[in-house]
DNA sequence: CGTAATTTAAAACGACCGTTCTAAAACGCA
DNA sequence: TGCGTTTTAGAACGGTCGTTTTAAATTACG
């Protein structure tokens, strides 16, 4: 009963992403999107509302990619431990083969507009939130089966790992040398191994 | 010979500092920083060049203020232990009196400006690479007055530190928790406990 | 006291910003 | 086939961007 649209709206959503992901919120103008999505302005608007709506978008698409399906193929699927390690493994490697030193959207956006904007401060606190949960889940597990050392407190253990994912996504954007990323979480691992810590 | 300055450029590039620090380079106008800084922006060129120069201006100047001057006053003066403790307790410190939530302009810039811009990048890492071997110089001198273990390289160690100060520099401008920062560096220090590593 | 030098204030520059408007184009259905 | 509806292309909107210009104000020195 009308005229049909001409793009498909996870494909040039995606495209976004991309853009957003490399270059920031401010710095990404909706000319720049438009070329890149292949879209005019009018369609950007008529689809996904203003720059922010877009945005949003974007990073909740990010979101439910990386580490939703992270997460998902990970916890389950492998021993719990194994699980840590396999994550922190997939980051340290896509850190190093970021070749256009993009980081992580989530902490980009962290930094960048989530100061500013009290409802991107609560989508990235939650993610952040669920990320230490994943990794609490995964201590407790571990440390229920023997492989996670019980020398130390779950919830502590899952709050040191949250920091080293924080801190490695940092360095993948001014660091990323596989001897620093590959050497900054092998202490936290040897931290875990059962009978690691004198008690 | 000439009309003199009607301010002094230290204290005016020290405003500067706290918008960019706040706000990011790209979301701060000339026109924001000109009356932040109370000048018009003809006396901002004048004496500091275009924008991207004040801002180099600003962050060399807030990493000489606060992480240059935080490793001087600690090194030398403390254990190297003690050193290690101090520099974090005060970053954690830091970070949760910061009502603002600015974080740490260094890792803010390492996140909006250094992935495209080859001076800034350089500017970012060689800082970070100074941070990691004040670790890794207290670290050693740790190891040799049996305060730090010795069941771990140094400079794992060192790298380890570093990724905890960027988690931590990362959380403070989006979930500021105490439980969560003091928490997080806990497993940390047991790590560098001497004894705590089986080997 | 006047003149050279510099800093101020404020307007102005073109470019680009996010966003909207105007028409033409393209479909489903009567 | 034409009508209603939506999407397209592209110009246009006012506003703000970084930066420069113009001219008045302020100093030191001859």
């Amino acid at each position: 009963m009308a005229r049909p649209r001409e793009f498909d709206e996870e494909a040039v959503l995606l495209l976004a992403v991309e853009r957003f992901w490399e270059r920031g919120y401010e710095a990404t103008s909706i000319r720049d999107l438009a070329e890149v999505m292949g879209l005019t302005s009018a369609s950007i608007y008529n689809t996904f509302g203003d720059k922010r709506s877009l945005y949003r978008r974007a990073l909740d698409f990010y979101v439910d990619h990386s580490f939703g399906d992270r997460v998902g193929r990970f916890e389950g699927n492998l021993p719990p431990r194994r699980a840590i390690e396999a994550f922190f493994n997939e980051i340290v490697a896509r850190s190093l083969e970021d070749a256009k030193r993009r980081g992580c959207m989530l902490v980009n956006s962290a930094l960048e507009v989530a100061p500013h904007d009290p409802e991107f401060q609560r989508t990235v606190a939650n993610v952040l939130v669920q990320v230490e949960a994943f990794f609490r889940r995964s201590v407790e597990a571990g440390q229920r089966d023997g492989t996670i050392s019980n020398g130390q407190s779950a919830d502590d253990l899952a709050r040191m790992l949250l920091g080293m994912l924080l801190g490695i996504r940092v360095l993948a954007r001014t660091r990323p040398e596989r001897p620093l990323l590959e050497g900054l979480i092998r202490p936290a691992f040897v931290l875990l191994d059962p009978g690691s810590v004198a008690h």
